[in-house]
RNA sequence: GGCCCCUUCGUCUAGCGGUUAGGACGCGGCCCUUUCACGGCUGAAACACGGGUUCGAUUCCCGUAGGGGUCACCA
């Protein structure tokens, strides 16, 4: 079977080409997200190609649910691709093209040790407590020597001599001797890539100019490289992000972030810009400056801006972030967003109406809808006990005066009953307390709501004064 | 354990030899006020430690301590 695999560098010369490479093992978590939000607003900002590659290479763990949920993740915060994703699994036949040119080329060998003997020399140097690494067994044999049909690896002849030194754009000079390099696997005894070898033949293949990834792949670097080297490949610029932690400064985990980005969204009511903007501050610092728009992280974002120390993640900050932004959301989307989460008796534009006095006090999704849902209570209200509390005999009975008053209120709007209210409070000598926390308990079945006076016009006059008289001692005649 | 990276308020960060070490979240107080929020004002809160270099170190260098990462026929 002859199958050319295309050589598909693309990205004209000089030209930005950054990728997101993630595996499918799982959602898209908040580390991952931050990294994708890296590599799209460095493109962006240099006016390159933003890539998306899928390292679906180990079948076991990857699955369509995984890549479908990161797919969302991304869609979600509005993370775009110059090209279709490239599911790094259809390549293998390309990998195994590259394997086979560096053995030609003397840069890798065949190595017969069989996984036991492996783990034996591992073993003996664990009690030796010497570093785990592949002896080079095999790197100079003849090949003569070779078993007959014996299942084989290929390894990459790595130099042994001298450093390697990267100039890292987050991390700076970074030096490693190449003696600390051993000889890993480039194609496995089954002829299937491993994930190092793939990596560095899909981007070059892709064109990847920059690698924006996280630091946890530092030392892969300095394995990685000697390939660009032995293929006689332009090494990339490299730029090694630090990672996120937990609040407690651990690994990040589960109730402290590492859910996926869905779960921010479902489970915790955040806005993607919020999510943006969060992620774009954490590691990253412009001046004093905490609001960014897209355009303005496009802008302002550059390598230099990114810190070299780990940070941990705050969910008490994201959610302020994401109170500043449902503030400033539009209100026809955000009651769009709330009637989701209220049900089908949501009346979107009732919430759209009054969306100016919810969204001031919800920090996220979930509490714009339970701050919402006084508006779609049906009689008789159900009472918290505070409220019920406050509905002395004296509260009902003075619901009934006011129940009277408002019946004979022409203007329905919220400054003619404030008005009005005002007046009657003056008059009976009363503070506006006295009569505002009686209506919102009967008006609301709670003590916290908006204004009262904006919660009676927007309940209406007929819904309003029905719910004042289910509470008043002597409705009002 | 070997190798690599990191270290400014509790957290995210500004700072790029000389600053009253700034902002944001959170926390306290005050104001606004019909509740809860919003908003405004305000307070407490940091350069891990030890050596150098320098007229002068948060800033540069070297150690120490602490934290993190990585050492698979996983990615």
């Amino acid at each position: 079977m002859e199958r050319k695999v295309k050589y598909m560098a693309s990205g004209s010369e000089g030209q930005v080409v950054t990728r997101f490479a993630p595996s499918p093992t799982g959602f898209l978590h908040i580390g991952g997200a931050r990294t994708a939000l890296f590599n799209w607003l460095y493109a962006r900002h240099h006016g390159g190609k933003a890539l998306l590659r899928i390292e679906d290479t180990d079948r076991k763990r990857s699955n369509q649910e995984a890549i479908d949920a990161i797919l969302d993740g991304l869609d979600w915060l509005c993370l775009d691709y110059d090209e279709p994703p490239v599911f790094q699994s259809e390549r293998a036949v390309r990998h195994a093209e590259v394997a086979a040119e560096l053995l030609a080329s003397g840069n890798a060998y065949k190595c017969y040790a069989t996984p036991e003997e492996l783990e034996a020399m591992r073993e003996e140097q664990r009690a030796k407590k010497l570093p785990l690494r592949y002896d080079g067994r095999w790197r100079d044999r003849d090949p003569a020597d070779a078993p007959d049909d014996a299942p084989y690896v290929i390894r990459l002849k790595t130099p042994t001599e001298g450093e390697l030194v990267i100039e890292d754009r987050v991390q700076g000079r970074v030096a490693v001797k190449n003696a600390e390099i051993d000889d890993y696997i480039l194609l496995r005894g089954d002829g299937t890539p491993t994930y190092m070898l793939a990596v560095v033949v899909d981007d070059h293949d892709m064109g990847v100019t920059h690698i924006v990834r996280g630091d946890d792949h530092l030392n892969n670097a300095f394995r990685q490289l000697p390939i660009y080297h032995a293929m006689g490949w332009k090494e990339p610029v490299y730029a090694h992000i630090p990672l996120i932690h937990g609040n407690d400064g651990a690994k990040l985990s589960k109730r402290h972030g590492a859910m996926g980005v869905d779960a921010y969204r479902d489970e915790l009511g955040i806005l993607p810009e919020a999510l943006f903007n969060y992620l774009l501050r954490l590691g990253w610092g412009y001046g004093d400056q905490e609001e960014f728009t897209r355009e303005e992280a496009i802008a302002a974002f550059t390598l230099e801006g990114v810190g070299k120390s780990p940070s941990r993640f705050d969910m008490k900050k994201l959610l302020s972030m994401n109170g500043n932004y449902i503030r400033t959301a539009d209100n026809a989307r955000l009651a769009e967003l709330a009637a989701a989460e209220i049900g089908p008796q949501a009346d979107v534009a009732l919430l759209t109406e009054a969306m100016p006095v919810l969204k001031t006090r919800a920090r996220d999704l979930h509490e714009l809808a339970d701050g919402a849902a006084f508006l779609f209570k049906t009689r008789p209200l159900a009472m918290n006990e505070a409220a019920a509390a406050l509905l002395t005999d004296d509260a009902k009975a003075l619901l009934g005066e006011v129940s009277a008053r408002l019946k004979a209120e022409q203007h329905w709007t919220t400054e003619a009953l404030e008005a009005n209210l005002k007046a009657y409070a003056e008059e009976q000598g009363l503070g506006l307390g006295k009569l505002a926390q009686p209506l919102r308990a009967a008006l609301t079945g709670q003590t916290t709501s908006p204004g009262i006076f904006d919660v009676l016009a927007l309940l209406g006059r007929e819904e309003s004064l029905a719910r004042i008289d289910a509470q008043a001692l002597e409705p009002g005649k």
